[in-house]
DNA sequence: TGCGTGCCTGACGCTGCCTTGATGCCGGAT
DNA sequence: ATCCGGCATCAAGGCAGCGTCAGGCACGCA
């Protein structure tokens, strides 16, 4: 763990897990320059150390590290860290960044990406993150043309009703909850049709084109109900 | 049983029954974030404990404790608490969620769940509670188009006398008692038909539709007796 | 004894939903 | 250029739950 000398106050704290000295340099220099405080650690006993002692307000966690794998990291760091969590992962390693979204990480960056994606991504986790409970409050969650009233169990698309099935709703909801993060297949599966359907991803599919034909306005070119290829699914807000 | 710290004061008390310490750290946080609040039980022995020392708002009791079951844990509250009681059940105890309903719960979650359906259901449970007295004081029983004097015998809808026969009428009248909640089946033929019919899903079918053509402006899309699919109904009022 | 009212019961139909398979499209890989 | 895997869409089947209807029976009353 370290955080090297001089970082401007202000900006959010975010803690690089990363071995590999070439890419910790590239999110350092990147990250210092657009006004975020960073801090690194180069192992996975590191981070944990280094988060638990900093909390930080978001971790940027490279998996294959040398000492433990990546998963293992979301996991432990979920039992007490609720801030997001942005994967790196190589080309080669999809299975894992699939296991360490169902840990509980919030999205992914997939090698090699470049400065403009990164910070995209850590700006859309953080907005997520700090996005106050204000239409929670109302028992109403509100993006975009979308309205979904809880109390009543009602949805409006553009200002009409619309009538959703039990599960469509019921993976609409899912997708609330983890709104703007990815969603993994298996996740949804498991949080909708239980843990006996969870590679039924047929279903998905099918539910999926249904909400997004009630929904959005042009369902061959979905805003809101977002594929995520080879991974799942993502709600976007705004 | 624990109330760590500080609390603001002037939430309603909520106590939160859970084994688990994931979800009992989400609930706490959630609640105390919406001025909840929050004290904490364990176990159903604890919870008991609690709820007689404490005399809380509400009660948020999940289902699979590791000392006894939660059917149990309401039945015994409901010997003497009448605030009420929300379910925690995870997908898979189906049946369980019913017969907790049937010990006198008010209603239900499903896990997961995400903060918008927790909030929007404590605000519900609440709100019908303060308001059940208000309506059977004098002796009638008034919701939109229906008016049911308990004195007299009489229901009048739409300004128009209706004339029900004994049974309708005490399906009604136990469909009043439980106001907004969710009555199950079980309940609504043992209160109405005894112990002994408890499986005459039938009767309630025939008679529901009964008193829909005799109550509602459209029978076919009723607004106030409405079904709750695989559980029972639900009188709405407003 | 005849009539009316209310209750039970079975049959029926319907709707809406879930599941499944077939088909087509697109983009990436070979 | 071609193949292939993943994704979207469509349509058909089947099922369960619920609502509705009508006939029969019992009971009370005149």
């Amino acid at each position: 763990m370290s955080e090297p000398a001089k970082d401007p106050a202000g900006g959010p704290l975010v803690l690089v897990v990363e071995d590999d000295a070439q890419m910790r340099r590239f999110l350092r220099v990147t990250l210092r320059m657009h006004q975020y405080r960073v801090l690194e650690a180069t192992s996975a006993q590191e981070a944990l150390v280094c988060a638990a002692a900093r909390r930080p307000d978001l971790v940027v966690l490279d998996l294959g590290l040398p000492d433990a794998d990546g998963i293992t990291v979301v996991e432990r760091l979920r039992t007490w860290y609720s801030g997001p969590v942005v994967v790196v992962s190589a080309r080669h390693q999809e299975p894992d960044k699939i296991k360490a979204l169902d840990a509980g990480a919030d999205d992914y960056l997939t090698k090699p990406f470049g400065t403009g994606e990164l910070l995209a991504r850590l700006r859309a986790a953080l907005r997520t993150h700090n996005r106050t409970a204000a239409n929670v409050d109302q028992g109403v969650f509100v993006t975009g043309t979308l309205r979904v009233d809880h109390d009543r169990h009602e949805v409006e698309s553009r200002g009409q009703p619309v009538k959703l099935t039990p599960l469509e709703y019921r993976l609409l909801q899912a997708l609330i909850r983890h709104a703007d993060k990815v969603v993994t297949r298996t996740q949804l599966l498991r949080e909708v049709w239980g843990e006996a359907h969870v590679d039924e991803a047929h279903y998905l599919r099918v539910y999926m084109s249904a909400l997004r034909h009630k929904l959005e306005a042009d369902p061959a070119r979905p805003q809101m109900l977002l594929t995520e290829p080879n991974v799942g699914y993502r709600l976007r807000t705004q």
